[in-house]
DNA sequence: TTGTAGGCGTTATCAG
DNA sequence: CTGATAACGCCTACAA
């Protein structure tokens, strides 16, 4: 591997000169400057990092934590990387069991985040509960879709579900039901109930609340399908917001056994604008994550995190805008 | 940060000493090395890696180049990233613009995996253009789910679509179609077809191969429901084997537009067994791929790849063995 | 069994 | 503007 000290020899300056080029700081006059260049492109010279992060004490990596597979957060992940690749930061990946919310698997994860001493860690929300000794070890880090007070880059999904009851409120539906995971007060629900709440109380309507069977939750499209199932024709709403764009999917699947036409009878509203949701029948209006805003707005704070940045009053955190997506269950 | 030199210090041994219990190389006294082992965690110490690095002149960085998001595929990289990190190897990424076989992004993508020297790089099949340029650098690559010659791990797409053959004849479908993308010799065919045609021949059936509008071949899921609407009805096959998931969920949605039952009168197979699949309406009977043993296997060759082994006759090649699952829609 | 010393490729200090 | 030279933390001949 050709190295600082190939170009030097090659053009006969000095491993300083040429480390001045390639760094660009300090001066150097036009003609070593050309040289080494030419030398450089020539021969092939690749910075050694490991070198280089020795000398400097710092890494380039950013950790990212994955607990299961998401579609979604890919997305995010997507655009973060890319960002941070144009600053000259590497993304690394560190995957635990699906699932691991809850799963004995997180500890060991973070150990090793931490064993890799990163710039930063990225970790997903819904397993921020390990979080504290991350932020002791002082190595930057930053929550994506979290739902508690840590350093993060959120979701406004209170405004998501208060633009969709509006939405539908216009289109002249006048029973507009919330359907949730689980119990109504669980942190998942109660990021979206409030914005529910209020558009319902502008709208002088009353709120319903639909939920799922608990034992069931873990499975979004089930629970929705069971929902579905569950609800009195009599009395019925007119339309459903649900939790996700699976649920609704179950949803949609549970009117489909009952020969309840959608959206004639009764509209669905999903949540997340998942690829499938434009691919269900029929295909769903959502509420659409900005997932290309999440991973570039991630992206920006851990870089100024890194750099020692002060953080702003709060600390580091942001909700960003949903826009809903209108197909064909409204 | 705590380095050799401090749990040398604390012990009152040398830096020498100290290093031969952490690398387990070389004897040590017990005594020396309980004190070590107990020093080493009473001060938390962490080995540097950019250093190790830049002693032996090795990287620990697996660099997998990502063309777009794909569940199926980040199942394959969750298992191979487990079992890299247990042989001390970190996975990094490199995301390409989606869609990007065709994009002219590739080969600044592989410039810039190069640039990391990374101990191995491992690409997706369908963007092994650039392939030739990696291999003369001399790092380890793999390829997934690749068509072409070059060191690969793949699935048996051939036998998948011919046990869906014989799972369709045993259930006493007669008139079993093959739904492809765009032209019928494209490579993403030709991985299928000879098991189609084998298994046709066997039964002593004849074959029939539907194709998808062409123009629309990018839209897998509209391709499905195009075919699904040119079928003619009098002498339409009693089943299709469709060349994806999402092509089969496009078929399915295409009968629930004509009204024609699945699986009453005819039978739809996909393949891939993405999540979505159990998730459709009906849920989908169809071929799954083994990700989970692609994900080890690919480790393994990789790990082989980077201790120099030889290869075997023929390159480091395999092809994996799918399974048929059955649901609703057969 | 243990220790000394040199070097991996970079960056940065300090003299020329 | 340029060039010796000393680290950075780790590994490993070679000595003791």
């Amino acid at each position: 591997m050709v190295g600082l000290k190939d170009v030097a020899r090659d053009t006969g300056l000095s491993i300083r000169t040429v480390s001045r080029v390639m760094t660009g700081k300090g001066a150097v006059s036009e003609r070593a400057l050309a040289k080494v260049m030419e030398s450089a492109t020539r021969l092939g010279y690749r910075p050694n990092r490991a070198a280089r992060s020795l000398k400097l004490n710092q890494s380039y990596e950013v950790t990212v934590i994955l607990s299961g597979i998401d579609e979604l957060f890919m997305e995010k992940v997507y655009f973060m990387e890319k960002a941070l690749r144009e600053s000259g930061y590497w993304v690394s990946l560190l995957m635990a069991e699906s699932g691991a919310e809850s799963s004995n698997d997180i500890p060991a994860i973070i150990e090793e985040a931490l064993d890799r001493r990163p710039a930063a860690i990225v970790i997903r929300g819904g397993i921020e509960r390990e979080i504290a000794k991350i932020e002791d070890s002082g190595i930057p880090y930053l929550l994506i879709d979290s739902m508690y007070s840590y350093d993060s880059v959120n979701i406004n999904r209170s405004q998501g579900v208060y633009d969709a009851v509006k939405y539908l409120h216009s289109t002249g539906r006048r029973k507009i039901a919330y359907a949730g995971m689980g119990e109504p007060e669980n942190q998942a629900n109660m990021s979206r109930l409030p914005g529910y709440i209020k558009a319902i109380n502008e709208l002088r309507l009353f709120p319903e609340m639909l939920s799922g069977n608990t034992v069931l939750s873990a499975e979004q499209f089930e629970n929705g399908r069971y929902v579905a199932h569950q609800i009195d024709l009599e009395r019925s709403p007119d339309a459903i917001i649900a939790y996700s764009d699976f649920m609704a999917m179950g949803l949609l699947a549970g009117f489909y056994d009952r020969k309840i036409r959608v959206p004639d009878q009764i509209a669905v509203v999903g949540f997340d604008d998942r690829p499938a949701a434009s691919r269900s029948a029929p295909p769903l209006t959502t509420v659409r994550q900005p997932n290309k805003e999440v991973g570039l707005k991630a992206a920006e704070i851990i870089l100024k995190k890194i750099a020692g940045e002060a953080a702003p009053e709060g600390g580091w955190t942001c909700a960003l805008p949903t826009t809903l997506v209108v197909r064909e269950t409204s």
